[in-house]
DNA sequence: CTCCGCCTACCAA
DNA sequence: TTGGTAGGCGGAG
């Protein structure tokens, strides 16, 4: 169940992310808007200790991620309303090291629906927490880089900084 | 039910 | 190699 969700920001070196948690943990993720913030966004005063706790975990696997390297830990991530489809898709995308990447098929066969490789692309496509949530490491089968739905620019940044070579589109 | 999509394997040039 | 394409599946309306 997940109601009203408390924004909060995260700045970094490529800009402000917006967090939304919810009384379960990390909902959403988003990258920086071109332009300014949310102004729904809120400053972390009066906000849940718990949730600030969350945010911290948040703002250090972040960061982490976007320079490349592992997250240590993460907070408690909130998929409640999606389809058991979408999450064991989004657990197997967090069985990838950074530097490491699978392809649609390969996600697809892991859990054990080897033919929903489309499918597969659906729910990377729908996946609330990017970066945190990796699905800038899934491919095309062929090498190629894929689609990303925040733009394959940050795809091919994320994965440059974690070392990968992929084939141009 | 219909339509669409971060896919694939396959076939024709 | 490159380009076109049918198959397959989950999600949204």
């Amino acid at each position: 169940m997940k109601t009203r969700l408390v924004e909060l920001l995260v700045s970094t070196c490529d800009g402000q992310f917006i967090a939304r948690y919810s009384e379960n943990g990390l909902a959403e993720l988003n990258f920086p808007s071109v332009g300014r913030a949310s102004p729904r966004a809120v400053k972390p005063i009066g906000v849940p200790t718990t949730i600030r706790r969350w945010h911290n975990a948040t703002a250090a696997a972040l960061k982490a991620v976007l320079a490349g390297r592992t997250a240590k830990t993460l907070p408690p991530l909130d998929w409640s309303d999606k389809t058991e489809f979408q999450k064991s898709v989004w657990r197997a995308l967090r069985k990838i090291r950074p530097g490491q990447t699978k392809s649609y098929g390969e996600i697809a066969r892991a859990i054990g629906k080897p033919k929903a490789v489309r499918a597969v692309g659906g729910a990377c496509g729908a996946n609330p927490i990017p970066v945190l949530v990796p699905c800038h490491r899934v491919l095309a089968a062929n090498g190629k880089i894929g689609g990303f739905s925040g733009g394959l620019n940050r795809k091919r940044e994320l994965l440059a900084r974690e070392g990968v070579k992929f084939l141009a589109p």
